[in-house]
DNA sequence: TCATAAAGTTCTCAATAAGTTCTCATATGT
DNA sequence: ACATATGAGAACTTATTGAGAACTTTATGA
């Protein structure tokens, strides 16, 4: 079998009846289907091109199941057509490490949304109208925006710092808040920002 | 039976006929309910595909209790567990208008991203290291912010202002840098800023 | 309350459909 | 000659589907 990426003409035939039978019929097709809709009588042969797509990466196989097969998704989430404006440009070329991080941040479990309000953190970049991605944990870190929860009544975004065994200062990135200073037992971190979308 | 999201005929006929008659009736199904409504004798079976959808995160079943199931909503793109910080807190609720929206950002193949260099429009809350969704197109428009290609060569994000029939002003967000005219031969518009992503 | 009916659960047996692996065969280009 | 691409089809394994018995738990009404 081969090894590169580039496919046969009977394998890019049975991409294509995929794909059609796919989005006509919401599932995908069973290999018999596959074999009769490319012109072949063998649906061992249509399975040996199912593998090949699956080697190549243009789908994936769920073994033994019937109808198992998904289609991969050009999904670089978003960052599909990227490079188009120009060479030469500052134009970074988008790194699989970046498609990763992205799909984490929108799919991981432990993390949520919230709409920001307000423009205490402005200076880090916050605007009020943005969301925030926020990942679940009461750790601390330092320099990270952190959601806090403040006598289990207000949510506010800061940055967090502990001064000592029994107290917390909340540090806004506007100069125009106040630092505040309150005791653990007022206080909880609910999580702290791991990425910001804003729709304009 | 192993796990993957992927149903049967007979577990899509379930879901299918669950749907249905949960809508209809303000309840969830019996068993045998069900076997009917999927034109089988057997409520076992019946019960071997409802726990099935389960396993496929269809619904959630409540064991033993009569007509014990829920059906699971579909999920959003990432807003998925919130609200969950805090009653009372700030936080607005997720509407489907803005799950609509960033799938439009997120899929619409007129768009694209670009990494961002540089703190020329921070005024404007756009960051070094930034990533911005771009919606391709000449079209100016006022206060937002374009992609501009100058001589073929040079990208950058500005406000854009036409000041007369030949010349074009760029604005940068930020009192560091000024603000720049140029004939229109010199410019290019590519698009203009609809989303903003960072990740931290 | 508590007996009883109703509903959910687990199981085996079975038949069929579909996926998998294999050999054999032909053609084609290097 | 040799590797690659292609196709047919047999033999085999696994998945899907269905029936129904036996059992446990829940709901209900006297």
């Amino acid at each position: 079998m081969k090894e590169h990426a580039l496919l046969t003409n009977k394998e890019q035939k049975t991409y294509d009846f995929i794909e059609k039978y796919s989005k006509k019929n919401g599932k995908h097709p069973l290999l018999d289907e596959i074999a009769k809709g490319i012109g072949i009588k063998s649906k061992g042969v249509a399975h040996r091109y199912v593998k090949a797509l699956e080697k190549a990466g243009k789908l994936k196989r769920i073994s033994n199941k019937h109808r198992g097969m998904i289609l991969q998704e050009k999904k670089s989430i978003f960052f599909k057509s990227l490079g188009k404006i120009a060479a030469g440009g500052p134009i970074e070329a988008i790194t699989d490490q970046q498609r990763i991080e992205l799909e984490y941040l929108f799919t991981n479990k432990r993390s949520f949304a919230l709409k920001v309000t307000g423009d205490s953190m402005i200076d880090a970049g916050i605007h009020d109208g943005d969301w925030v991605i926020i990942e679940e944990g009461a750790k601390v870190y330092k320099s990270k925006v952190h959601v806090v929860l403040i006598d289990n009544q207000d949510v506010t975004l800061k940055f967090v710092e502990k001064i000592n065994t029994s107290e917390i200062k909340l540090i806004p990135a506007n100069k125009k808040f106040k630092e505040t200073i309150y005791p653990f037992e007022r206080i909880s971190i609910q999580g702290h920002v791991v990425g910001q979308v804003r729709i304009y």
